[in-house]
DNA sequence: GGGTGTATGTAGCCACACTACATATTTATA
DNA sequence: TATAAATATGTAGTGTGGCTACATACACCC
């Protein structure tokens, strides 16, 4: 039981997760403004959590495709650097719209429940 | 492709409310203090959302079942007022130490992206 | 040659929000 | 007294996406 429970908490912290990430990764992309690469997010995500979430690229890569098969993100292959050669995301306009309406729809869903959210906000 | 957007976004809003579901049925249980039924707890999101969302009973009684199947809910019988009788569901111990974790989890892996839940929060 | 860091990728699993439908009781209305 | 509407609960099946586990390849250092 006690087994269940840490295993159901573990899957609700993923499931908590889930949907979110993607946009996060759009809110990412449009935030930096430039293009980026899966390996450069992963390290982003993970300085800016000082090291609390370290996405695995397995969990990554794959939603790049998926954005990516939408129109959310166009990529382009870069051999400049040193080292193996990167594929450079940037976000379309498609993109950014598609990342603007969830947050929008989100939100009226999410209106009324502001402490709820305020929980979800509040510095430990 | 168009199409391909629409159907798209409403699954990723879909995906941005699971496990959030779950965890915001703990907290709604927490916050009224006393055991609500299923058809109540739809209501008060639709409420609480002025409309704006409102949550299937398809949606809402597996959500209770996996919670009572966790032990974070536990779930009583009653026919004293008018109407279909209800199950009555209040949270646990267990339910509010698993939602105490598990929004403290989801602030260590969202710390840092303040900026993007500032962007979840502010009024429009 | 072996180890580490950088960089990308895929097959398969599992959980859960949602659709679509079914059922039963009570109350309001025609 | 039918019968429609509101109340109340439920379940089978679908789609999706985060994640695990693994594989590949290049560059550099020892």
């Amino acid at each position: 039981m006690i087994n269940g429970n840490q295993k159901w908490r573990a899957n609700l912290g993923r499931e908590m997760r889930r949907g979110f990430l993607s946009v996060l990764l759009l809110w990412i992309l449009k935030k930096r403004g430039e293009p980026m690469y899966g390996y450069e997010i992963i390290q982003t995500i993970a300085k800016t959590t000082q090291g609390q979430w370290v996405p695995k690229a397995g969990t990554i890569y794959p939603i790049l495709r998926r954005l990516e098969s939408k129109g959310f993100v166009k990529s382009e292959w870069s051999s400049k650097s040193a080292g193996p050669s990167r594929r450079y995301y940037r976000i379309t306009p498609e993109g950014r719209e598609a990342e603007r309406r969830i947050l929008l729809e989100w939100k009226r869903h999410m209106s009324g429940f502001r402490d709820f959210l305020h929980d979800l906000l509040e510095v430990d």
